[in-house]
DNA sequence: CAGGTGGATCGACGCATGTCAATACAAGCA
DNA sequence: TGCTTGTATTGACATGCGTCGATCCACCTG
């Protein structure tokens, strides 16, 4: 550690807090299995799957495809429900449009009100 | 089981091309100190920051920071430009219209993607 | 040309993460 | 009750990644 100048909040940045937010949802898009994963959920028939839909997509056991969606359901993006026999998700969109807010006007995850095109 | 819809349908699933691009700029923005550089160079005045004015921004020492814009250089979400002494940073918008298409959208990653500000 | 400064790269370290096989758990059925 | 199938968890392993100090390089200035 070095005294550098102590971590600037508040100012014009996205702040820690943001950043880390923002940082934590990225990460769980950051494998190719992940994405695909969350595209396969949007795009399943009444915008859920199940896990034996899911399964037969990758090339990989069992045990990988629920630990990546272990990882998407913890972070939020994809919800999971037990009914029966059967594990089904869906595709939470908050997180998803927060990400999108993000991008789009680089200001911290929360609803931002600012122009496209500022 | 319900069949999701086949990879060679209009409704495609991202397909791992697709998805290896995502997830390669996901992965990005998946540290916080990166998220807020991003942040930082977009809201710097005239859209660039020099790497002196971004260093004091965060307590760590000048090869992390460094390191950090190189991993967003290599992404192609930054891009770097050395004038004289100083380096300057610019956002590269394409890629983030790209991210922000595919949240939306969850389709395959464009080169043009109908962008935010076109 | 020598010295100084801004910034990139290197090498090492420790921790996080993806992968797999094996195992555990849960629900339906005989 | 026990068997079978679907899914989650565990544990071990290798690799990747963030961090840091040290070093190197490019550019400016005297």
């Amino acid at each position: 550690m070095v005294p550098l100048a102590a971590p600037t909040t508040g100012t014009t940045a996205l702040d820690d807090l943001g950043a880390s937010v923002a940082a934590k949802l990225f990460k769980a898009l950051s494998d190719p299995v992940r994405v695909q994963l969350v595209a396969l959920v949007r795009q399943a028939p009444d915008g859920e799957a199940c896990f034996c839909d899911l399964a037969p997509r990758f090339a990989m056991p069992q045990s990988s495809l629920s630990h990546h969606l272990k990882i998407l359901v913890a972070a939020g993006i994809l919800s999971r429900e037990r009914r029966g026999t059967w594990s089904w998700y869906r595709v939470e969109h908050d997180p998803l449009a927060a990400m999108e807010t993000m991008l789009r006007a680089g200001g911290p995850l929360r609803e931002h009100p600012a122009g496209a095109c500022e």
